[in-house]
DNA sequence: GTTCAATCCTACCATCGCGGTCGGAGATCC
DNA sequence: GGATCTCCGACCGCGATGGTAGGATTGAAC
């Protein structure tokens, strides 16, 4: 699996706050309201959401009634900030981990094998597939997405999307 | 990391095939000689070597002199083939490795949620992504660079060796 | 000013896939 | 027959991942 959990459940959450943005003006969703409503355990939400607070995605406001709101509007988001700030980085080898270092370390292979890594250009050339995908698709896009889906699957139900309030 | 080390030690090994097929003719490479060349446990490579022949890679030669080549030219062997043989399915997440199921089998997320999932068109995306590199890239490419790489490392200095833990 | 709901933070833990090893059984050439 | 080399299945240690526990802090409401 390319992604782990964390950007799952990151991007699920934007999604969430996203439709909120829509719905509602400035008001801060809490946690808990997406947790139940996407049926994710809280306490690891928190530890994701606190990511995308450092990487300045979405803002908090600590107390009661409090909560996230996204920083900007979803269509300014791109998803590759997203992931960036999820996973840490894009990195279809452990050559590419070492993001302070813009090149030339070379890895053990490298260094004792006498030339260079073939196989790097392969991965680069992935790399920048997916970083290119993931910067062409904004929050938006999913958010849209998830309301056209949304009637897809379910014309008319009024159980369930209740819009989330405190309260 | 996107990729586990069947898929760099699989393509390393068919680079190194590759180079092979160049210089001599039909002759069989053994596996000892490319795993001592590359730095790679032979046993495991015993195993990696066995997913590329089971996909129609490589073939093989049993008993004493025997070995392994390619079993089309280089100019042929496009790296979505070899890397789907290495690791099953390019999946970026959970819903994308259940190659038999075409679509429509939902996750317990979209089953219970109600609605589709919004997140899946950006994995989507991404993969697609993926394999458009991976189809885009020839093992001839590769083994080029490797060519290139050679000869633009080994003239300078071995003494800038920084090791990089791993491989 | 107490209470309650929420964000924050750190440490802890269980599971599981991954990277790697071992031993042995066939095949082939000398 | 011995030397290689491919093949195959079972086994194992480790580390990251996913998830939990507990508590400190903040702030609105009553
Ligand atoms: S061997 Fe090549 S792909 Fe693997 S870590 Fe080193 S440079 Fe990267
Ligand atoms: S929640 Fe969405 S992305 Fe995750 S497994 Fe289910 S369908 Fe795939």
């Amino acid at each position: 699996m390319i992604f782990t959990t964390k950007a799952e459940y990151g991007v699920r959450l934007m999604v969430e706050l996203g439709r909120q943005a829509k719905a509602e003006g400035a008001v801060a969703t809490s946690l808990k309201a997406i947790a139940e409503a996407e049926g994710l355990p809280l306490a690891y939400l928190e530890r994701i959401v606190a990511l995308l607070r450092k990487a300045g995605l979405v803002e908090s406001t600590r107390g009661a009634h409090g909560g996230y709101r996204l920083a900007r509007t979803p269509g300014q988001i791109t998803m590759d900030d997203v992931i960036l700030a999820l996973e840490g980085a894009v990195a279809p080898m452990n050559c590419f981990v070492d993001d302070t270092d813009t090149s030339r370390v070379l890895c053990s292979h490298e260094a004792d094998s006498g030339r260079g890594c073939a196989t790097k250009l392969l991965w680069m050339r992935v790399q920048g597939g997916v970083m290119e995908k993931l910067a062409q698709t904004t929050l938006a896009e999913l958010v849209d997405f998830s309301y056209r889906e949304q009637a897809a699957t379910l014309p008319n139900d009024p159980t369930s999307r209740k819009p989330m309030t405190h309260a």
